[in-house]
DNA sequence: ATGCTTGACATTGTGCACAATTAATTTTAG
DNA sequence: CTAAAATTAATTGTGCACAATGTCAAGCAT
């Protein structure tokens, strides 16, 4: 015990460094303070941070995993600039999932569970009505992971995981400024259906749901600057 | 042009060594080569690869991002021993997913795709009968991914790769000796189907055939040596 | 004999310095 | 004045050395 100087403070803060990082690069992704395209320069973020350069650089690959940055080889990292198909597929995929979520849900569900997406819709419900907006998007993506924690399916929990996040990402590029989001209402109609067993309108909200949200963004029409020279001038495809 | 004494050798090799020691490792893994639970220290692999240790670190950084080598702090890299629930979660999902991706192969696939599919399995064929089980195995999982191709969505593919990786993995830790895997026929009589728009019995085949591989798993009689301490002691389950 | 402390060893983690690559700018020849 | 070539500058990538951490075994006390 005399070795050890601050074993907590070391311990814990040290690993605790990474994750803080990556969390505060990835929210501020989500919260549009990096617009996609944004450059990430490692030497910027490691002076921000207050960290070493490879720490930053091992965030940025583990951001790249994630679809949240692209790393182009000595070239440097990017907030990512989903394409449209991308985005396409990333709904299409949710969808799928998330209707079937429903499915496990009802079979699984305790009161316990119930309990727990009720206090998420409270807390979405007061996000919402003192402004503080960027909570409630966060809250509203949280709900749709909490109904994949109540599946009992680890794996699925994963995939929707990263699907969330790169929805986020999508509406960054593609979402109006009026950007309605998930209303609470939904999921508070939702819900009901849930609790009493109504699977198959349950399902069918769930769906709707994912719909409006994609029907919201704009592929059309991108300004001149948003558009990216590579995807345009690429030879085949 | 005079100063980049050899252009192509440092760029392109370079490049591939880090996926070189990746598939080489990540094949070793799938080919029972490398059971569950084995210890991956970097510096053997470095100097077994001739590669510096960083690379290892960064390799296997990024198979535990495919959940093939679990990374525990300060103790190492180990191949990743998948629990009953997670294997049992792949499957289930793989499901669903392979389930949905028949649809879309039915709807979009056409005469290019189809021969792709029959060349696939002409080479799964050819492979079972001269014997060369790894390849008759990859090329049973590449089957699976092809029909993800064809169904023209990105995330599904990537989601699918993924899955059909840690289903090796499973395989090898739960499997038994006498493991059938896919059979060719399976695939065979698959794509009748397909062709001819059956989308159900297609859909059925196909659920059919991942509960068959589930079925040939065993999950109870585990010898004492197989079992995961920290799994039976862990507070909440 | 059992349990705890201590020290040595092995392995992983991190920061730094330098190499390699690419983009931008300037130079120079036609 | 234009265009290609060469230089320069900025940024990423890699290997090395050292620090931190965890494991194992031996010794000591109870």
């Amino acid at each position: 015990m005399i070795k050890k100087s601050f074993p907590v403070e070391s311990d814990t803060e040290t690993i605790n460094i990474d994750q803080q990082v990556y969390e505060q690069i990835k929210r501020a992704i989500f919260d549009h303070r990096l617009p996609p395209g944004t450059k990430l320069t490692e030497e910027k973020l490691s002076d921000l941070f207050a960290v070493s350069r490879e720490r930053i650089r091992k965030v940025l690959q583990r951001l790249s995993y994630d679809k949240c940055v692209s790393l182009k080889p000595n070239r440097g990292a990017y907030v990512a600039q989903p394409s449209v198909q991308e985005a396409r597929d990333v709904f299409a995929t949710r969808g799928l999932i998330e209707s079937h979520i429903v499915e496990l849900v009802v079979q699984n569900a305790t009161e316990a569970d119930y309990a727990h997406l009720e206090q998420n819709i409270a807390r979405e419900y007061a996000a919402h009505q003192q402004g503080r907006l960027n909570e409630a998007i966060a809250l509203s993506g949280e709900f749709h992971l909490l109904l994949a924690e109540i599946s009992r399916n680890i794996v699925l929990l994963d995939i929707l995981r990263d699907l969330v996040a790169r929805s986020s990402l999508i509406i960054a590029m593609y979402g109006r400024q009026s950007f309605s989001l998930c209303g609470y209402e939904d999921h508070q109609v939702f819900l009901k259906r849930l609790k009493t067993r109504q699977v198959q309108q349950a399902k069918k909200l769930m769906q709707e749901h994912l719909r409006t949200l994609e029907a919201q963004l704009y592929f059309e029409a991108r300004s001149a600057r948003d558009i990216d020279l590579t995807e345009v001038f690429k030879p085949k495809a």
